[in-house]
DNA sequence: AAAGCTAATTTTATATTATTACATTCATTG
DNA sequence: CAATGAATGTAATAATATAAAATTAGCTTT
């Protein structure tokens, strides 16, 4: 496979993605144990998985990376690790890719607005305060109680943007 | 079935809906006019099983119910015309539930705040005007090129608050 | 009218995503 | 240790979506 998804495979240099996954896994860790809730060797594994980039992934994309490991892994395993892991916030599911990617601000305020890169696959969470503020003031107007936010950026990253134009 | 979201089959008396159809057929078949493509039978009928109501409604519920006018369909059939009239900007596409609804905004802005109702399934579109302008500003800041957005907010809609209320 | 072209449709098959149900195992605690 | 509830194993299947090839219908050109 060699869609435009997998290229740019090498993070840039000032990144350091171990301290990401550290991070994520560290915070993961204590608040699971804050909860009170099981990071079982299951949903560790998942959660490291999803956070070997910052790219979305799909269900059945984890299911095959993690079978090496677990063969016996099914469906319902992955799906299972997936839904604890939102429940804890440590995850979003990414409703117009049927994707998965890791979460950066768990714990915190969760419902994010995602930039989503069609070119390398990457997600970007952000805050967006002032979005959500007007966001808030539309429901006022409208009446409307919110249970719960999808907000979904599909475009092209800075990165990105940035090697497209060396390119020319 | 019987399911929440069918409850409040009628439609407020202040709501002429038969206006409502109207005008988005009438909308549909200028638009596919002016712009030279072609709103076959196939696709005339679903954009009017589509606005049967303003409940999401999914693919295969479609096909159910084109069946009894259509023998011949099959998924495909209801799949192509879906992605014509949404190619037209004539129904949305709701992500997070892999579901439609007609566009009351056919022609102009096309990608607006849908607000998603999980008691009576209706939907609402608005446009925001605010929260556009600040999410703008925040692609402008991260330097992001947009292609399309997804904004679904799930809640319960004003209608079914009045409603609740009520009952108790 | 016949041939050629294009968009749309039909048909069959299959891919992808997700859930259900039930049996079993594991961890915790009384 | 036994009871309990949480987590996992396993199989089957449901729900959503697309691919590909053959056919048809409506035009255009000759
Ligand atoms: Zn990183
Ligand atoms: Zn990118
Ligand atoms: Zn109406
Ligand atoms: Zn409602």
């Amino acid at each position: 496979m060699n869609t435009p998804a997998e290229k740019n495979h090498n993070p840039s240099p000032e990144h350091n993605h171990e301290k990401c996954v550290s991070k994520a896994i560290g915070t993961a860790e204590h608040l699971c144990v804050v909860r009170g809730v099981q990071l079982t060797p299951i949903r560790h594994q998942v959660l490291e998985l999803i956070w070997e980039n910052h790219k979305a992934v799909k269900a059945y994309e984890l299911l095959d990376r993690i079978k090496p490991v677990m063969d016996a892994a099914k469906p319902a395993t992955i799906y299972r690790a997936l839904d604890f892991l939102i429940e804890q916030g440590l995850i979003h599911r990414i409703e117009s890719l049927n994707a998965f990617v890791g979460c950066n601000c768990s714990g915190h305020q969760h419902e994010q607005l995602l930039l989503i890169c069609k070119q390398c696959n990457e997600v970007e969470e952000r805050p967006a305060t002032e979005v959500m503020q007007a966001l808030s003031l539309e429901f006022d107007q409208a009446g409307f109680v919110v249970h719960s936010k999808a907000l979904e950026i599909h475009g092209i990253c800075v990165k990105c943007i940035g090697l497209n134009d060396k390119q020319n």
